[in-house]
DNA sequence: ACAATAGTGTCTTTTAGACAATATAAA
DNA sequence: TTTATATTGTCTAAAAGACACTATTGT
């Protein structure tokens, strides 16, 4: 009296069960005149008609294969980059956050260097800006929860970054221990001794020296 | 020609897009005998019936109102326990994760005392064990993609303790610092210097001095 | 007294921080 | 030469590691 898996398989009914939306949101940082940004949306549909929100949108189950994908898709749609720097921050689900109906979002956060951004509006949305991170916030309320994802992901972004080289994803290479250095500050929103940060990068043989030499305004540095 | 958002809530038909299905599973750590161990159900039903699985299940979007809550829900049914150390992982979703459909899970990971632990079968499983853990891994094939996310879960939870208080969690209170030793020792799969150790708790401020002491084998520390 | 384990003293090494000093190129 | 910025030298302070030593209690 018992049914074996392949005959499960073929009856199975996958609409029998109510299920949640879900949704992929990236919150895309890049910089610009030395200041961090994220790139939003503005709405051009309901909910939150002309509302500004970060670039998402639903998992297409007949395209995507893994969420990943989802992501990647999104940020190549409005940027055209193919292979940024992604990574994912966790999800949020709950019945309150989309006025439509139970919705969970996975949220992913990308660092791209802002020359190699081509911005495309697409279908869906009216127009894309930049907003700068204040304190790890920005200053303009957005759609949903977007605002707190926003924040989330940049504290996560500044406890990873010390001891790593997320930072690299920001610059276009080859870039200058300067420069660098300038971009772990934007991050981080402190002071970091030039002497103490060149120790650190430099053991962790993680930089290569290129050897040339850049005339902005003094001496010039290794990458 | 353009309807209000109030309107556009009324006439939302939700079941006109497909989506994947979401479920949560629970990566549950306790310490038996001076093991880490991973509490598993055998599932009751297809796919992968008779399998071991992690604790999980879908998402009730008509009881749970947070994908947390859903967490908690299924730790509770299955451990008793109400209010643990609870942190979420991240979500994996793909079409190929579960042979029914396209499937997300979001992946939670709780730290019990193995003493508040009161197990309880409950519906749709035929039983629960637990599983002890080697190299971060469990040495049987589970269901799904089970045994990477524990892998993954193990591998964050490593990251995570040296400089945290998360395996106070484990134990049940009060405790001596040698037992707390030695559960930092599990996790990381390392010695610690047992001075080292002493300095870097009390100097955290976190521990609080029972004055109490224990007639295990000689002396006995403070909580 | 001895064995076993908890806990301390203290020396060495490593790493971070502060900050003065030097180097280079543009004006 | 002056100025601005990059880069290094070096002293100090804090933290981690090593490891021998002391303390307590059951046998």
């Amino acid at each position: 009296m018992s049914i074996s898996e392949t005959e499960f398989l073929q009856s199975y009914e996958p609409n029998k069960f109510d299920r949640p939306n879900t949704t992929v949101d990236v919150v895309i940082y890049s910089v610009i005149d030395s200041q961090l940004h994220v790139l939003v949306m503005q709405r051009e549909n309901h909910p939150y008609k002309n509302a500004w929100a970060l670039v998402g949108g639903f998992v297409d189950i007949n395209h995507d294969e893994t969420l990943e994908q989802t992501a990647l898709r999104k940020l190549q749609e409005k940027t055209g980059v193919k292979s940024p720097y992604l990574e994912q921050y966790g999800s949020v689900g709950s019945n309150k956050r989309d006025p439509r109906y139970w919705s969970i979002s996975t949220v992913y956060f990308a660092l791209l260097p802002y020359e190699s951004i081509h911005l495309d509006i697409g279908e869906g949305v009216n127009d894309l800006k930049w907003l700068a991170l204040k304190n790890g916030v920005v200053k303009e309320t957005l759609a949903f929860d977007h605002n707190q994802l926003i924040k989330a992901c940049t504290e996560r972004l500044q406890s990873k970054v010390l001891y790593s080289s997320l930072p690299f994803y920001l610059l276009k290479q080859p870039f200058t221990l300067t420069e660098l250095r300038d971009v772990y500050q934007l991050i981080l929103e402190e002071e970091l001794e030039p002497k103490t940060f060149r120790r650190r990068m430099l053991g962790a043989e993680i930089l290569e020296e290129t050897g040339e030499t850049v005339q902005n305004h003094s001496k010039k540095p290794a990458m």
